[in-house]
DNA sequence: GCCGTTTTCGGCCCGACTGTTTTCAGTCG
């Protein structure tokens, strides 16, 4: 029974509390924050649990530590059990549909006893929904038209696919001679893996009348990849675009533009103890404004921009990417946010494939592309030779690639430098797919684990931690293997994958391909808390590919990393003596 | 269910929007 396990436990006790009949609310909440508490926590929950150090965390108080205590102690919370039990699964069905909540779902419920999706469409048809007790023809047509949207659309869409859309209409929007400020917010400029919409906020002149505004809802509604409008109104409208994705634009007059971007870029999570914060030094937040309440009576704080907020608050700037109530704001109060990298701060490209495996590309056209993006070195790592599926590199071919690579930094007279690097298999055992003499002859090795995903939680993490040792390996590749909205990871304990990187000095990737962005931010704060070093890697098989490094610095930022922790930021040549460091330390 | 620079009880972020009502409950972000 591990951390992640329970946390899911408490996170369904939650769910299944908030349809309960007399559900209360904030006892809904505490499991949810509870939830929160307990992921964030380091060390094994079962030692923490032993050595009774789970009181004291905020969070987590009596009743749920001794659920926590039961889990680890009989494998089920009891609680949980008897929630399950009452609860039909239908109602859990019910959830996903917007504008649908706990109250109307147990109504629907009493009344109709649907048992299926299906049963509930059926009685929208037959009309019976509308003449429940608050409910009408619209909540009637909304159902329907959730149980379609549901039945089309998966609920999340990968930050890539997000802010292509968010981009295209944004770009639309800043043509427009009326627009102040215009900024997408949301979980996309929260930089998260996967967003369910987009946000938009855009501010007019604050003398701008009605029908300034209406023209650019309408230009807004108009756009190309619109499918159907959902809301239309001064203030407020929303539409899903044909690539299922809903986006809202939201309109202010510009002295309002601060806090309305701050309060729909949340997370809903970080705005509680937020506004709790403020509520102690006798303030208020809201959509429109920072409010000093004085006698009684609001005076609007004035903000220029979201710093300015913050610093009304008398805390720092907090960054997006960090706004989850993940200890930024018990941070910022102390002013001791780190100094987040940025996409500047990188000097070169770790993690590439080409033609002599299964990138698309050339050497030559890999390096040539780093150039005009401003790097100064890549290190190309093609697949090894166990990776047949992937054109894995003999020796023979090895040498071939070595040789170009020679002659190519011959070319580029230092201006411009290709480092021999290798994604070597991490083979069923743990052993590694190139023998330690070959090893030995690479820049830097990135180990990957590409085969036997169905392996068990220990075996897989021995496996791991056995590559780890390898006195010749610098970097794990994506560590948990997932495809976002495809595929989890393979079971594996990343905890002790980090404290065995930590000992070894072996650094931890974050694989900035969009599809994967492993490791994830939750985990990357834990990492760099231990000392590990987090090189940001594309896994570029083309030339676009290259540009997905901007994911992986929001991963990296998300995750609390400052320039110093990610060693694409060295030079090239400082670069190389860090990773030989490491095997001149093993011998 | 959690929590405490007035509190161990009585609060818990806040407001807009929608649809159902005739003053408000439910949902959402």
């Amino acid at each position: 029974m591990d951390k992640a396990q329970i946390a899911r436990m408490l996170e369904e006790i939650g769910v299944l509390l908030s349809l309960k009949e007399d559900s209360n609310v904030y006892e809904q909440r505490a499991y949810e924050n509870a939830t929160r508490a307990l992921n964030g926590l380091d060390g094994d929950i079962e030692q923490l649990v032993k050595d009774k150090k789970l009181k004291g965390t905020p969070g987590l108080g009596p009743t749920i530590i001794k659920r926590i205590e039961e889990a680890i102690n009989t494998g089920t919370i009891s609680f949980l059990d008897e929630l399950r039990a009452q609860t039909p699964a239908i109602k859990l069905q019910m959830l996903r549909l917007p504008g649908i909540g706990p109250k109307k779902i147990n109504a629907i419920y009493d009344h109709l006893k649907v048992t299926s999706m299906a049963e509930l469409e059926q009685a929208c048809k037959e009309n019976k929904v509308a003449h429940l007790p608050g409910f009408g023809k619209k909540t009637q047509d909304k159902i329907l038209e959730g149980i379609d949207f549901l039945s089309k659309h998966t609920e999340r869409h990968r930050i890539n696919v997000a802010e292509h859309e968010a981009e295209q209409i944004r770009a639309a929007l800043a043509t427009l001679s009326e627009v102040v400020r215009l900024e997408v917010a949301g979980s996309l400029r929260r930089r998260r893996e996967t967003v369910k919409d987009i946000d938009i906020v855009l501010s007019v002149a604050d003398n701008a009348d009605d029908a300034i505004r209406m023209k650019i809802m309408d230009f807004f509604t108009s756009q190309p990849s619109v499918a159907t409008i959902t809301g239309k109104g001064t203030t407020k409208s929303s539409v899903v675009l044909h690539s299922g994705i809903a986006v809202d634009l939201r309109v202010v007059t510009d002295s309002h533009f601060p806090y309305t971007l701050h309060h729909f870029t949340g997370s809903r999570e970080h705005h509680i103890p937020l506004r709790r914060r403020a509520q102690n030094m006798q303030m208020t937040i809201n959509d429109y404004g920072l409010f000093k309440i004085v006698e009684g009576k609001e005076e609007l704080v004035p903000c220029q921009t979201e710093a300015d907020m913050y610093a009304a608050l008398d805390m720092q700037y907090v960054p997006p990417e960090l706004r989850e109530d993940m200890g930024e704001i018990e941070a910022a109060t102390r002013y001791a946010l780190p100094d987040l990298i940025t996409e500047h701060d990188l000097q070169g490209i770790i993690h590439a494939h080409t033609t002599y495996s299964d990138g698309k590309n050339t050497l030559k056209e890999m390096a040539e592309a780093c150039i005009e993006r401003g790097y100064s070195y890549i290190g190309i790592t093609d697949h090894s030779k166990a990776a047949a599926y992937a054109g894995g590199l003999t020796l023979q071919e090895l040498e071939e690639q070595w040789a170009e690579i020679d002659r190519l930094n011959a070319e580029y007279a230092g201006r411009f430098r290709i480092l021999k690097g290798t994604e070597c298999d991490i083979l069923r055992d743990g052993s590694l797919d190139y023998d330690d003499e070959i090893l030995a002859r690479f820049d830097f090795v990135i180990a990957s684990i590409h085969s036997n995903f169905q392996l068990s939680e220990t075996e897989q993490t021995q496996r791991m931690i056995r590559a780890i040792e390898n006195p010749y390996v610098n970097i794990i590749g994506h560590p948990t293997g997932r495809i976002l909205l495809e595929r989890a990871g393979y079971a594996i304990n990343l905890e002790a994958v980090i404290d065995a990187a930590a000992e070894h000095g072996v650094c931890i990737e974050i694989n900035a391909n969009p599809a994967r962005l492993d490791l994830d931010w939750r985990y990357v704060h834990r990492a760099r808390d231990k000392g590990i070093k987090v090189p940001i890697g594309p896994d570029a098989h083309t030339l676009a590919g290259l540009d997905d490094m901007r994911y992986g610095i929001g991963v990296a930022r998300k995750g609390w990393l400052r320039a110093s922790d990610v060693p694409n930021t060295m030079d090239a040549e400082t670069l190389l003596r860090f990773f030989q460091e490491r095997r001149n330390k093993k011998k």
